[in-house]
DNA sequence: CTGAATCCTTTTGGATACTG
DNA sequence: CAGTATCCAAAAGGATTCAG
């Protein structure tokens, strides 16, 4: 009896189902996935609260529309706080919430990953 | 003399121009983002060695089109190699790189932070 | 100052048919 | 079998204007 011998990786499979939704990797795509709301999130780690204003300038090249919806977004999803002063003008600030900060580390090993091989 | 305190990260910073063109992390969301490349990594992944047909049939829902660029491009990036079995009928394998290798532990981490974040 | 609304352009992805 | 070529649809992103 002859069997046809197929190698399989021997670590955790990356994703049995990335398509369905409850792939842990796609949701992460589909969560910071895009142009904007990584460097968005970029921003803030680095100055711990920021202010609209701040991230449209520090964001290079964004416009109000992108930067408005992605913010929306990530708060909805969890990611960044939204805290807003009734001053006048209106201040706003934003932070990463902590599960955010847990990401920020994986997010660096990507960056060295890119660094030393792209 | 009054000064403004303001706070920053104690970390390396995750990305200081995101947007500009060395930046590591820009380069990975640029080679490996979209809709199907990392789906396509996790299925070469899986089976150490995979033939169109198969990707065709494994990544859920790709078309031809998309198949074949994204495939193209993973090339041209050296993440994936192409193996062309001049048979009758032809034959192409694809495998991925040893530096793509060294990128799933990371991809990895993320897809468990997706999965315990969001 | 911090956005929302509208309209427009560009990019990405898809369907179908076809080739070596 | 492993793609290409063409044309089309959808989504993402951008410019501008306006508002609380």
């Amino acid at each position: 009896m002859k069997y046809t011998m197929r190698k399989i990786a021997d670590h955790e499979p990356l994703c049995e189902d990335i398509a369905g939704k409850g792939c842990g990797l796609k949701k992460v795509i589909d969560t910071v996935g895009g142009k904007w709301k990584i460097m968005i999130l970029c921003v803030i780690d680095k100055n711990e609260v920021v202010r609209y204003g701040e991230l449209s300038r520090s964001v290079h090249g964004i416009t109000n529309t992108m930067l408005a919806n992605s913010l929306k977004e990530l708060e909805a999803d969890g990611l960044v706080e939204r805290k807003q002063y009734d001053e006048m003008p209106v201040r706003v600030e934003y932070n990463l919430t902590e599960k955010t900060k847990s990401l920020i580390p994986i997010l660096l090993q990507l960056k060295k990953w890119g660094e030393d091989n792209l």
